[in-house]
DNA sequence: CTGAAAGCGCTTACAG
DNA sequence: CTGAAAGCGCTTACAG
């Protein structure tokens, strides 16, 4: 492998001068810049990343930390999340270092990487309220970024969807539509954009005048099996008045949903508005819904520019307050969602 | 962070003692090296990689390339594989660097990763007969170690099950319960997994005596879908005789043929006897069938141990000669199979 | 048993 | 505009 000095030796120049030409500094020659980028190309010169990190101080490497869950839906995530975060550090010379965490204490799988030593910073995911990473990670000074804050109250770098909105805007078009009775099947509380959507719904229901009955809303892992087996239940009537809409926290869940409107012969939307969230996993498609599903849209993938470039620009020294990106679902209305059925129609009786 | 000189100078020791007696060097003093270790353990000290690696040329990290299919099992299979390669890796004090594939041609990621300097080698995955990817590292001297390989003819490391094996198991198995009839739902078999195992189930078919239809095998990414399409239409004897047992290339298509036996009530396995291929996948246990399922199984997680293992000894220096495993599936019997019909029963009539 | 020195391949003040 | 030098934090022959 070339290096610095060979090209120098090559050309009869300093590897200062020749560091210089090739990293654009504008004091130098521009024949000699010429001179030193021709003959880089022609000795297939590549810095060494761990020379220039040893002098810098960067490793150009940050980690992510991700948690084995046994349920389709955070896989198909995490495999769009891993398509646009490669891609998009690697836009910015960074490497991204995965583990898997499975211990127990949210902390341990972080104080384990950066014991390698080779780390620049984190890209943290799936937050908890008062998460205790931000806490452990901030007391030692570790830059990160978090994805999936929909808080703005905060000191540190991150990226989301504002989840509150998402509810706002998910109640207000099935009301304007004439729904009063909404069930949200949500994703799992302890995570924070599921209490957020679910603080959101209850304020949103509250500013349309309506009531939300316990078992309207309910509470898992997305999976096709949970929106199945929910909405069979609130369908049935087991659990009381049945719902006309039921918004649900992911397209996985929706399609639980249809497929038990299915099973019980309810016409969407005739019978049923249904809508969903829709991260745009290329897995499940809104589009390919029958009908077509109506979603608030925010796409995972491309979310990974602007989670990367804030993480970089952080570990760069801008200051956290300019690195916070809290951006509001786009509404799609597809064909999954009607007018109330009249008078509360009930199409079981 | 405190360095080597940092404890040197507190000690009053030069910083090449402090090294030696931290790697254990044989011939520093024993009293010497208690000090040592106790200052850097009181001074927090934790060598710096980057600076390890400038000088012995090692970046102790790997790559791995992932290609994205749009199929729940390779999603499964890859979580498995992450978690058990990372921990495997990390034993040995690598780093695991990821990209996505997402080009055409299977080289180009893996040049572009090269370039970016800091691997020492690779991690291959499912690899093609007569795969590029091969010749391409090969030229370059770039060490890897394949997995999935189970064509023992090759001069580099690998890591794989014994593809024939498994199939003169599965098949063997089945024809002592005198199943003549034995239909095969493959990989897709541009990969050479499902090549080897397509030419394995014909030579153990024909080591019995066996014919094989057309209609008995087919090939597609593994799927439930897929399992269940096939199965019925197999079954349902459109495609000309019926099996009497199905061979499955993973739990995950065995999930959709046992959900087509229900659909045409036919009882496993009195009327039809499944085997499956079990790659230990915890999202679907073999042993959650009902009825539990046959099986030849090598779980994937553990084979991240030996593979990372193959990879760090042979970027060491060791020869790939003697960094190859194939190992044989166990076969575990349960209640999915069982004796033919008798004369060839045929619940249909 | 320990130390002084060279070197890994860069970057970047400091001189000229 | 270019070069000589110091330095990033280690490892490892080479002396003693």
């Amino acid at each position: 492998m070339a290096t610095l000095k060979d090209i120098g030796t090559e050309l009869g120049l300093s590897v200062a001068t020749v560091s210089r030409a090739l990293n654009g500094f504008p004091e130098v020659n521009a024949r000699t810049r010429d001179r030193v980028q021709q003959a880089a190309e022609r000795m297939g010169y590549r810095p060494n990343r761990i020379a220039q990190r040893l002098v810098t101080g960067r490793s150009g490497m940050v980690g992510m930390i991700v948690k084995i869950r046994p349920d389709m839906s955070s896989e198909m995530t995490f495999f769009e999340i891993l398509t646009g975060l490669t891609a998009a550090l690697a836009a910015r010379d960074t490497d991204l270092v995965l583990a898997v965490d499975q211990a127990d204490d949210p902390v341990v799988p972080y104080q384990r990487m950066l014991e390698r030593g080779i780390l620049d910073g984190f890209i943290l995911n799936a937050p908890v309220p008062d998460d205790p990473r931000v806490a452990w990670l901030q007391a030692r000074g570790i830059p990160f970024v978090m994805h999936g804050q929909s808080d703005a109250q905060v000191d540190y770098p991150f990226y989301g969807i504002d989840n509150r909105a998402v509810m706002a805007d998910s109640v207000g078009l099935l009301a304007a539509l004439g729904h009063r009775r909404i069930a949200f099947l949500n994703g799992e509380v302890r995570l924070a954009f599921a209490a957020d959507r679910r603080a959101g719904f209850r304020a949103a229901m509250a500013a349309e005048g309506l009531a939300v009955p316990e078992a309207f809303i309910a509470s898992d892992q997305p999976g096709e099996s949970y929106g199945y087996a929910r909405a069979l239940a609130m369908l049935s009537g087991r659990l009381g008045p049945r719902p006309t809409a039921v918004i649900c926290a992911s397209t996985v869940i929706a399609a639980g949903v249809m497929q038990a409107a299915r099973d019980l012969a309810l016409a969407v939307p005739r019978d049923l508005s249904v809508m969903a969230h829709d991260d745009a996993l290329p897995q499940l498609r809104a589009i390919n819904f029958s009908p077509t599903l109506t979603v608030t849209r925010a796409p995972m993938r491309e979310a990974c520019v602007p989670l990367a470039n804030h993480l970089i620009d952080h570990i760069d020294g801008v200051a956290a307050a300019r690195l916070q990106t809290l951006i509001r679902a786009e509404v799609i209305v597809r064909n999954s969602t009607g007018p109330v059925p009249e008078g509360g129609h009930d199409p079981w009786h």
